[in-house]
DNA sequence: CTATGGCACGGATT
DNA sequence: AATCCGTGCCATAG
């Protein structure tokens, strides 16, 4: 079905599976980017406004997906729908420029990145000539919201003063998410910390916690901290409880620590996802539908004038046969990623139907390699198509695709229901025999790992 | 003596 | 080949 009406039977190049496989391991913005560059770069790719689907490669109405590929889904029933679906206001502007037009608020999307959604809060704030610095610092955020280039390099750059840029810096630290654009965690602690003490008393040691603390703190070496600060070990604690409930040293990150189900917060989205999953008209018990983001709309393809033009010869024939090649190449093997993304959410999909539904509790161990022999593939094509990509949930909630193969995490959430349920602090020895009960054998030494990870405190300092 | 964290090793996973 | 993860052992705090 995938075969096309031309017989031109390409043979599987090592270019061909090269370009395939980093194509696969793009993320949705990634994968816009190197779209825009080959079609910048190759004069024989042309990108139509015509609308078709990704999937059958018939035209659409608009930019809704493909009314036939949805309701034809080729398994059973009760399956899950999965589709590519293309949208051109994906990424309203990438590098995000300092221009005045930016004000078209009316066509919020629903997705927005990180550097887009502090932008457009401090936008008004700032004169003209700073959003240049804002916009520069902006696009040099990692994942979690923390600074990659030092601010001096920053003004030597724009060639204008530290306090300058600084001041925009500070700026972009007070929007939200709270401490982004720090440089260090500690710095985006302590930006949040400053906030809170406007509105709430903190433990008095939490400042000089963070600021002299932090690798012992990760490391909870609670007693050793408290003997280099000359504090108390009570204090230590309660500096450390309150960091970990309060602060969030990944402004970046869509969640930390607690997971309340019912939570109404303001559910930002800082990364957009490569892959949405919802549920049909928001009701749960209609089957799941599965979208993968192509970050463009129209439909990609090789200009047909430049194929005429090859016909005529012409002292340029050689490169022009070299660039439709190329063009025809890619085109293909991004048909080809969009087929593999699909084969793997359509499994994926159905295999963790409970987690998705349900939550963390039913998250089915799952491995990439043992996936990959279920889609004939090979295993590092699996990891490229999982790696750096992201999965929005029915409940709106990001997470990393890497997630729906965590060996533990089901281990880890039951955990941590035993442990808020409980009357009484539990050690680590009782919790390994309560969930032996449950019929999972694990070690004691990994209950201890797994508290750690969920940053929930020893047995010993939990109270009721 | 018990509970817990650090370190490090081996096997699984990527 | 490199990395991640569960575990066992031992030191240390309470």
């Amino acid at each position: 079905m995938l075969q096309t009406h031309r017989p031109v039977m390409r043979p599987l190049t090592t270019a061909h599976l090269a370009q395939t496989m980093t194509l696969l391991s793009l993320s949705a913005d990634e994968l816009k980017q190197q779209i825009e560059s080959e079609l910048a770069s190759n004069p024989a790719l042309e990108m139509t406004d015509e609308r078709r689907c990704p999937n059958c490669q018939r035209p659409l109405p608009g930019n809704s997906p493909c009314p036939t590929c949805s309701s034809a889904s080729p398994t059973a029933p009760d399956d899950a729908i999965v589709f590519i679906s293309p949208r051109d206001d994906f990424h309203p502007s990438h590098g995000i420029s300092s221009d005045e037009d930016q004000a078209d608020d009316n066509v919020a999307p629903v997705t927005e990145d990180l550097p887009t959604f502090v932008f457009r809060q401090i936008a008004p704030d700032v004169d003209p000539q700073k959003r240049t610095i804002a916009a520069y610092l902006l696009t040099h955020l990692d994942e979690d919201g923390l600074l990659t280039i030092a601010p001096v390099e920053v003004a030597q750059y724009h060639h204008v003063p530290m306090d300058v840029v600084e001041s925009v810096r500070n700026m972009i630290q007070h929007a939200e998410p709270l401490g982004v654009g720090s440089i260090t965690t500690q710095e985006a602690m302590l930006v949040q910390l400053d906030h809170l003490s406007e509105s709430r008393s903190i433990p008095h040691m939490t400042r000089t916690v963070i600021e002299q603390g932090m690798d012992m703190l990760s490391r909870r070496q609670y007693s050793e901290l408290a003997h280099k600060l000359g504090c108390s070990l009570r204090d230590v604690k309660e500096a450390a409880q309150f960091i970990t409930e309060n602060l969030n040293p990944f402004p970046g990150r869509s969640h930390w620590g607690d997971v309340h189900e019912g939570e109404n917060a303001p559910l930002q989205v800082y990364r957009s996802p490569d892959v949405i999953i919802s549920h049909i008209n928001e009701d749960s018990t209609k089957p799941l539908m599965v979208e993968i983001i192509m970050p463009l709309a129209g439909t990609l393809r090789v200009n047909p004038l430049f194929r005429n033009a090859l016909r005529q010869n012409s002292e340029y024939k050689e490169d022009w046969k070299n660039d439709l090649e190329r063009a025809a190449l890619f085109v293909k093997c991004l048909q080809q990623r969009n087929h593999t993304m699909r084969r793997l959410m359509q499994r994926l999909v159905a295999i963790q139907k409970d987690f998705i539904d349900h939550g963390e509790v039913y998250l089915k161990p799952l491995t990439r390699a043992s996936l990959s022999v279920e889609l004939e593939v090979h295993e590092s094509t699996i990891s490229r198509a999982v790696s750096s990509k992201t999965v929005q949930l029915p409940n709106r909630r990001i997470i990393p695709m890497s997630k729906f193969f965590d060996r533990s995490l089901n281990l880890r959430t039951i955990l941590k229901n035993i442990i808020v349920q409980e009357g009484h602090p539990l050690s680590d020895s009782e919790l390994v025999k309560l969930l032996d009960a449950r019929g999972y054998k694990i070690a004691r030494r990994t209950v201890a790992k797994y508290r750690a990870m969920e940053g929930i405190l020893p047995a010993h300092l939990r109270h009721a």
